[in-house]
DNA sequence: CCGTATCCTTGGTGATACTG
DNA sequence: CAGTATCACCAAGGATACGG
């Protein structure tokens, strides 16, 4: 059965915010190219908390998107690594990763365009 | 100058937490067959409040993803259209959406499963 | 090394009402 | 019809400290 993500009650839409979430995107794209222990994963992603990390990774993982593995070494070692299911998102949010960084530069532009045009009725020295 | 999305300070993350925020693939995905008026896309997109779409137009349009043209009739009319910016992210967002669609199911079962399996300590009748 | 628990702050979000 | 303004709230997210 195909769900409509435009449905307000629709399951998917849930799952269309997971994925397009502030982190989930960085993750899985650091995935990529195999297994990453978590010390790995939160150096890579700069000014994640470990907090964040965790709570990402385990949404991933419960949505089966990710595995964790567990090596009862000393110290512990824990590797995360993309499914089947997660390596389908993968190609969508690499796209937009790039697009963000290949557009980065005309967003800045059309951002100061509009910041500079919007005081139009701008009084000389009024409060607010 | 390609920038790096996974460096803390760089600002093509905050282009990126912008794309992959809960409503953009929506209202994009809306304005992909032509221009739309305000009122069509609040019906369409179920569930979001006024204030919601009003900010999220708001955003895209000063990021240069949309832009908003109004026609001065009675009562006012305006209407949002894709730039050909924000045409360029088009396709990445239909991709995680048509994934969303697809693929609710098999993530519906992950957490089934495991879910079933995390209360594996789970005592008889504590508290918690 | 990896993760949980707790506290605490902020801001995202909805509800409601009002204006051009 | 489109949009702003205000209020009120809950939950996201950071900092810190502790535990396996």
């Amino acid at each position: 059965m195909i769900r409509d993500v435009y449905l307000k009650m629709c399951p998917c839409r849930d799952l269309l915010d997971m994925v397009a979430s502030k982190w989930t995107a960085l993750v899985i794209g650091d995935l990529e190219d195999g297994p990453k222990r978590f010390g790995e994963l939160k150096r890579r992603l700069e000014g994640i908390s470990q907090k964040m990390l965790t709570q990402t990774l385990r949404t991933l993982e419960r949505d089966g998107l990710i595995t964790r593995t567990v090596y009862p070494s000393v110290p512990l070692r824990v590797e995360y690594e993309l499914t089947a299911l997660g390596r389908g998102v993968t190609e969508p949010l690499a796209a937009l990763r790039l697009w963000a960084q290949q557009n980065y530069e005309s967003v800045a532009e059309a951002r100061e365009t509009f910041d500079n045009a919007e005081p139009m009725g701008l009084a000389p020295a009024t409060t607010r």
